[in-house]
DNA sequence: CTGTGTAATGGACAATCGTCCATTAAGCAA
DNA sequence: TTGCTTAATGGACGATTGTCCATTACACAG
């Protein structure tokens, strides 16, 4: 019947779950989340039809297995770049800015994934909970390094602020990712990390030296 | 055209324009923009499914014209509120900030709009021109009043730092908008408040005094 | 080889999408 | 009233949605 039609049933589950998470991904960082649709997974996946349901059971669980993946995108990159850098406090807040806005981990695909799924999660609770893990261990990362930054042993008032100082950088790097999905050409990473590091070095003077390296 | 004659109650036409732009709003802010379809703007204006066509010749104009009256509603709050404080930089300032966060414009149905139409306008430019007009509006506004605040007359420098400290500004504004839209309960206006003083005060020592002045 | 179980296929299916238009209803002039 | 204009209706239409399943293809045990 067909001569020489490479594509016969290659038989991989694992390998073919991990195709419709990719092309799922994939879709909704160039098509939006809205215009990923089954036949339109199923045509980048390069798959058949019955696939996601046999695989997943349905587009949902396809949606949450993908943000699952997703996040672990994030924090494998995270853990990587951070694994270079020294363990000193102010060190590791200046490294986790520098990761999360570095081309690795903020681009137009992640930053469209990002703000689809953050849409999706108001009524995909799987979702959310994936989105909220990540936030979490974030938000733990850099309030840790701040307590130890603010005073050893924290007090209740170093806690306190080191609180709201976490907060606002999360803020700022939030903002940050907004203003890139807006504007992506216009966009600076240097300006972006300059302006958190200036905000830092206000609120908790002279431990985020900048100036001193030429540019 | 005339002050009166509002006995009409089938046949009004710019009323029933308004009504399907604050239905589709409506819809956005509750089900979000995947779901608000045809049938669901239709149904929630109590109005025939022709409409649409008729009066915007389909539904990508809607959600344009609909962008347009958001950003308006934006600004006419905005304004009010400004309208009722004094015109020092900081003042300003700081008045934007507390508009910004108030319940008039940060509140589930305006964060859940922002956000749809947002990632709507990376397909239709109509909509990016006017969150573009908006966000430049609100630019111009903050840094105007920075450029007051450093140097009168402003200098070159002046400029470059009032120019970082409002982005930073708009980055801080719009990671809180974000974080109201992941956690709407756990969300403090306070605290975000509080927190963005904060780092104003760090950038720019001694003109936001915070706790002294409750007016 | 044949038999058996599972991976994979691709179309059937009802529901819904957005667009469009033939028809009806309402207001105004005569 | 009668005629004319336009707002408004609601269903027809083809395309597409997500789900599901009868069928086929393959790998391996025997």
């Amino acid at each position: 019947m067909d001569g020489g039609a490479e594509h016969t049933h290659s038989r991989d589950p694992k390998r073919h779950r991990q195709l419709l998470i990719k092309a799922t991904l994939d879709s909704v960082a160039e098509v939006g989340i809205a215009e990923t649709t089954i036949s339109a997974i199923i045509k980048r996946a390069r798959l058949s039809r019955g696939m996601i349901h046999l695989h997943f059971g349905g587009k949902g669980s396809l949606l949450a297995a993908s943000a699952a993946s997703f996040s672990d995108e994030y924090y494998v990159e995270m853990d990587r770049q951070l694994a270079l850098t020294s363990n000193s406090p102010a060190e590791t807040i200046l490294a986790v800015l520098r990761a999360d806005l570095s081309p690795e981990i903020l681009n137009e695909r992640s930053v469209a994934i990002w703000h689809g799924l953050r849409g999706e999660a108001r009524y995909n609770p799987e979702i959310a909970g994936y989105s909220d893990t990540r936030d979490k261990r974030l938000r733990s990362m850099i309030n840790d390094a701040f307590d130890a930054l603010l005073s050893e042993p924290p007090t209740v008032d170093s806690k306190a602020i080191a609180n709201e100082v976490t907060l606002g950088t999360l803020a700022l790097l939030e903002g940050m990712w907004v203003d890139y999905m807006t504007h992506p050409n216009a966009f600076s990473r240097e300006t972006a990390a300059r302006i958190i590091t200036r905000f830092l070095n206000g609120v908790i003077p002279g431990s985020f030296n900048v100036e001193t390296t030429a540019s």
